[in-house]
DNA sequence: CATGAATGAGACTTCATTCAT
DNA sequence: GATGAATGAAGTCTCATTCAT
């Protein structure tokens, strides 16, 4: 019971902070604005928290736990193996159309946390590998695993091309490549 | 002469501006560091330029003129019109691997800004815009001015990868898979 | 005991403003000065109100209740019902004799208040709503009731040229017309 | 010529800022928008005026002069003697419904100036007299020159009336006053 | 343990004025 | 004498965090 409702405040923190932050970047969303929105008092929020980075920690893990989930599901929605990896830039052209997509969670942090933010940057860097282990795994039926890292750099370009330019085009050209590569 | 003082402070500014705005981000360098690093005080930063913003977007186009010279320098360098599209990713990878370097100026930006601030987004992607045009220009000669666009996302993935892992190898793949579409 | 502990700062901040808004005018005043006078840290003030005007409005409530009740107070003391409506007259020709009357307070408004600050406006046309619905309700007994703005026209004139002038001759000259217009 | 030049960028100072003052008041007026409006280069009006302040007694002094031209055009208007004075708050009707009045020029800056502008009072206070000297001349064939004080009062309740509840009715009211005090 | 109140530091911007040419 | 450049002081407001209850 203390716990569910312990956990509830959490969750709700983190919910809250974790639409402002995809959609207004981590610097540009307050504290003052999280408890406003999530209905959580300022003090309640530094105990469930210690700093405003923890929370940006716990986005971290948790939009991370569902990215992986949905690109592992993209996969496997490919017919064949070569099929699967691209499946990946499928899901990708419909991600990027979608009313809500502000581009990749964890390109849109890397520039703007603070200097010193290691641990974050640890943890984004643990993310993004996960997507090149997701792919060596797809690649390796093939016996294609070394282009890995070469699949990965054209999802990487198609998100923050998108981002920049805020059209489906970027996606579609790294999946024309991706195509190339495995063919 | 004359210029160099009468555009003295102005560029001051520019120059404190763009190298605390480079390594710490915009959001996170403040009016204070800057007049503090560039002894211009206050009012008189705020007679050269009407807002913050308007510094950044000195910033973008002073710093998106010097990277379009050094890009159009690196491609040509080049020994053929293969060699030419190459040299812009062997550019990169000395690039990354500067003391100084931070990744790309503008993709920093593009995730950090506010919402609102429409110029500085057609800003980068006007200086974006000029990547893809380079491209375009390097590939004519070989008949593969379609490719221009694929090219570009490894550009762009290559940068981007590199911020994210601060290594090499991304831009050591980017410029294999560029080396395979133009062979 | 608590609300006074609670309020404490609020009400802290509400005293200095007040003396300040009415002595210097709302504009001249700056919430440096308020903080200052008052002892509470800017950012305690910002918690207390979200804004300057903010403050005023909690300015003008607290002034307009203590003005109606005055008003009310200064009437009662009439003899009868003519003499009631000139008493109020009465209070005013001693009140603009006090060493720290400035003037009415919502007149000096008037004219300083940004011209966007509706609901500033709003409340002091409210406030002297209420003197007039006075005026009515003390001439209603006579069977004078349509004179009410007539009276209030000069209670305002009173106090305005009495402002323009700092002499009591304004409030004389009203009271005697008010006297005639009654008689 | 030197002197048309010089006067005209004077004048152009005083037109500006009279337009300014007296819509968004004293304070709420600043220097830059001053120049920004009239065109006038930032040092160029501190070589025409010492002050800001300086600016606002010329514009009392201008705007004084053609309000006192109005007003009294506004008497000759009226038939008979009682006419003439009645003929002045006519003339406040007409006036309070223009589209660009934002009350009394005079009665605006009173409680907005700051605390030591001795001679901004003074230049009001100057201005007041001749209203009441006005109605004093206007008086006099009727042999009612003690009423000059009690009209003035109405002129004024009628003005600042007006300005608080934006309606006709305080001039109205005023000039009923005044009827039945010269009837 | 939950919370209302408080905080120091700093955010960006504008003020009226003066100085050096 | 006109002016572009510069200025110190002050403007309102927000930041992430902590403390006393």
């Amino acid at each position: 019971m203390r716990n569910e409702r312990k956990n509830g405040v959490r969750q709700a923190i983190v919910d809250t902070a974790s639409r402002l932050f995809y959609k207004q970047g981590y610097v540009n969303t307050g504290i003052n604005q999280i408890i406003a929105e999530s209905g959580v008092v300022k003090s309640t929020l530094y105990t469930a928290f210690r700093t405003k980075e923890d929370i940006l920690m716990e986005y971290l893990v948790q939009s991370g736990a569902a990215t992986d989930a949905a690109l592992k599901l993209a996969a496997e929605k490919g017919k064949d193996d070569k099929g699967k990896v691209l499946a990946v830039f499928d899901y990708l052209i419909d991600l990027v159309q979608e009313k809500e997509f502000y581009g990749c969670n964890f390109l849109n942090l890397i520039s703007e946390i603070p200097t010193d933010a290691e641990r974050v940057i640890k943890q984004i860097q643990k993310q993004k590998n996960g997507v090149r282990k997701l792919f060596a795994s797809l690649l390796e039926p093939m016996g294609k695993e070394e282009l890995a890292d070469e699949i990965y750099i054209l999802f990487e370009g198609a998100l923050i091309a998108n981002k920049v330019h805020n059209k489906v085009w970027p996606v579609d050209a790294a999946k024309k490549i991706a195509a190339k590569l495995i063919s």
